[in-house]
DNA sequence: GCTGACGTAAACAACT
DNA sequence: CAGTTGTTTACGTCAG
């Protein structure tokens, strides 16, 4: 009845010829809207169906990355135990009594103190191994030693083993005790010590300000003492290390910048109406929400509801550690923005091996973009995606490829406008991302099919290499199959770019460059001769948008996802990136933008379209429950996410 | 509002 | 017969 023909016509077909070779094709038997209508129920059901997004998301959802971005997240969780999701629960579920608290800091300190003194005794034995191993080179020495030393190391790499283990059972006795709840999705238990999500010191630290502002507000203070972690002795040396490395701000600052209650009290007296727990007419506590009509009548609230008890000061604690998270997290991706600059500014320096001439951003407007992308000195930008962001008004100009084709035309969205270039190293770059973050590749199935086809020896896969193809470089791809699969053969057939060649052991898939490079351009607004140079355009912006959203989901705060997306910072952050990045392609002469498709298609620089994922603000808007964040898990195909997880074999 | 690109869903046929 | 491959259409969204 419905749809089209089948293999047997399939080998010469092609779109214009489909309706002679077809004879159960619709346009051989009339055209189109010819076809049965839509009067069959089954059609009407899938229509209705569709139009709700098939799956209970709109489309918009889904292609904003926004559906996957939950599960995505919770399941590319770092090993740092306590997550704020854990937090939140405990928080949520808030049966723990300030003992329980202190029971459970004190196993994770008692336990980070051994570890430390085992990764200590772990250094000591290599150094005496490297020790030993040099004499042994200068004066070659019996093996005997070296057996001790091996058998010693063993010995201790048992030990870790076993300190491991004592972890995980230690956080199996918590889940077992409800104060942790691993979700089903979540990765084993990491074997990371517990000193990472928790430092000790500086929490006591930051418990000292806290108790110790509580007690300067009420002069009582006396019933939290159970809680009062200034009592638990932790060794003064070993701490220190990883403070510094696991808060970068305690090494420049001097001190934690945690918002404690007392600063807050001193900023909100100096503001009298915007205190940080107060917005939208909704008291922000975590997990409260609470309505309060006027600021007085949240005052009220916060005295009462919130007043100094075990439950507030537990709860204040999680907030301490989500705040640190949070920091550790800035931490992470400003490394990752400075190694990212670092590695592009040598790249611009480097002589390249690619053919074609190169128009590369200038090492200095790069190094500029590095040095003036901190959110400090960042340009205030709307976070609102399709606010105006200036757009760059100049002329093309071209990076070519370097070890990777470039991909090809960018999945659109608000951004087109903004048509900066986007080097094919990026791509190779976040290429590294999409294989590991279950980001949603923001290239159009055409193109990516078009670079795994590319990428192959012989610039041909079957259909099932294609697939392999998806799922090897993207893990965004290790799931629905069903879906992208249709979607990958939806386009083979549809887009002429495509030929199938039938192929001793069988049929492969080819690309027509020529044909690919046919395909409508995006029209440019403003400079009439960016749209003849259309097609050599990349986009910065994408990729970084993609960056910035992968490495939230990556590094383990999908709770705080979309309030991180929502956070000016990080949303002027890429704006700022994006602008940076404009205004170096201001200098930038492009002289070399021939991607023309007279060019010699493999050699091509293929078209990009600019589309940008949204960072949706209004996904942030209003007050922004921790509690309700936790606990938006979209019902979303949850039956059917992983049932099709494909078994690759040569999935790494 | 129109149009094209794109993504998704689905029906169907031929083939394995 | 079930699964795969290939074709086609419908429809929604987005952006120019």
């Amino acid at each position: 009845m419905r749809g089209g023909g089948g293999r047997a016509s399939a080998k010469p077909r092609r779109r214009s010829e489909s309706c002679v070779r077809r004879p159960f094709s619709r346009k051989a038997l009339g055209g189109g809207p010819a076809r049965v209508p839509l009067g069959d129920s089954q059609q009407l059901l899938g229509a209705a169906g569709r139009a709700q997004g098939a799956r209970g998301f709109p489309c918009s959802a889904r292609r904003a990355g926004l559906v996957s971005k939950v599960p995505v997240s919770v399941a590319m969780m770092t090993p740092q135990v306590i997550t704020p999701q854990q937090m939140q629960q405990i928080l949520q579920q808030q049966v723990l009594s300030p003992q329980q608290l202190q029971v459970l800091l004190q196993q994770q300190q008692a336990l980070m103190l051994q570890q430390q003194q085992l990764q200590e005794f772990y250094k000591k034995q290599q150094e005496q191994l490297q020790l030993q191993l040099l004499q042994q080179q200068h004066a070659g020495k019996q093996p005997k030693e070296q057996q001790q030393v091996a058998t010693q190391q063993l010995a201790f790499q048992q030990q870790l083993l076993q300190m491991q283990q004592l972890q995980q059972q230690h956080l199996l006795s918590l889940q077992r005790q409800g104060l942790l709840t691993i979700q089903p999705g979540q990765p084993a238990l990491p074997l990371q010590p517990l000193a990472q999500g928790m430092i000790p010191t500086e929490l006591q630290q930051l418990w000292k300000e806290v108790t110790s502002a509580h007690s300067a507000e009420e002069s009582t203070g006396s019933n939290h003492s159970s809680l009062d972690l200034t009592t638990t002795c932790v060794s003064s040396s070993a701490p220190s290390k990883t403070s510094l490395i696991m808060n970068p701000h305690a090494s420049t600052n001097g001190q934690l910048s945690v918002h404690t209650p007392k600063r807050e009290s001193l900023s909100h007296e100096e503001h009298p109406h915007s205190h940080p727990l107060y917005g939208h007419g909704v008291c922000k506590w975590p997990g409260c929400e609470a309505v309060c009509e006027d600021f007085q009548s949240f005052l009220k609230h916060l005295n009462s509801e919130h007043a100094l008890d075990d439950r507030s000061t537990a709860q204040c604690r999680v907030q301490m550690q989500v705040v640190q998270q949070l920091e550790l997290q800035l931490a992470k991706d400003k490394e990752r923005l400075q190694a990212m600059m670092t590695h592009l500014h040598v790249k611009s320096t480097e002589p390249k091996a690619a053919p074609q001439p190169l128009n590369l951003v200038s090492s200095v407007t790069l190094s500029k973009s590095a040095s003036e992308a901190s959110p400090q000195s960042l340009p205030h930008t709307p976070t609102t995606p399709t606010a105006p962001i200036t757009p760059v008004t100049q002329g093309p100009s071209v990076i070519t490829t370097t070890s990777m084709h470039t991909v090809g035309p960018i999945r659109r969205r608000y951004s087109d406008k903004y048509n900066v270039p986007i080097s094919s190293a990026d791509i190779a770059q976040n290429q590294e991302f999409y294989k590991n973050a279950e980001v949603r590749p923001p290239f159009t199935y055409a193109s990516l099919i078009r670079q795994a086809i590319l990428e192959s020896p012989e610039k041909q896969l079957t259909l099932n290499e294609i697939y392999n193809w998806f799922t090897r470089m993207f893990a965004y791809f290790r799931r629905n199959a069903a879906t992208w699969k249709n979607a990958v053969r939806h386009n083979l057939s549809l887009h002429k770019c495509f030929v199938r060649v039938e192929n001793v052991k069988g049929a492969v898939w080819t690309v027509d460059e020529v044909e690919f490079q046919k395909r409508r351009p995006q029209k440019i607004s403003g400079n009439p001769s960016l749209i003849k140079n259309m097609q050599s355009s990349h986009a910065y912006c994408t990729p970084l948008n993609a960056a910035l959203q992968a490495s939230m989901a990556e590094n383990s705060i999908p709770l705080y996802t979309t309030a991180s997306m929502g956070n000016p910072t990080l949303g002027n952050l890429a704006s700022a990136i994006r602008e940076e990045l404009n205004g170096a392609m201001e200098h930038t002469n492009s002289n070399e933008s021939d991607s023309s498709p007279g060019r010699s298609p493999m050699q091509a620089v293929h078209p990009v379209h600019v589309k940008e994922e949204p960072l949706d603000p209004e996904e942030a808007e209003g007050p922004l429950s921790l509690v309700t964040t936790a606990n938006h898990s979209p019902d979303f195909d949850h039956d059917r996410d992983y049932e099709d997880e494909p078994v690759n074999e040569d999935m790494e």
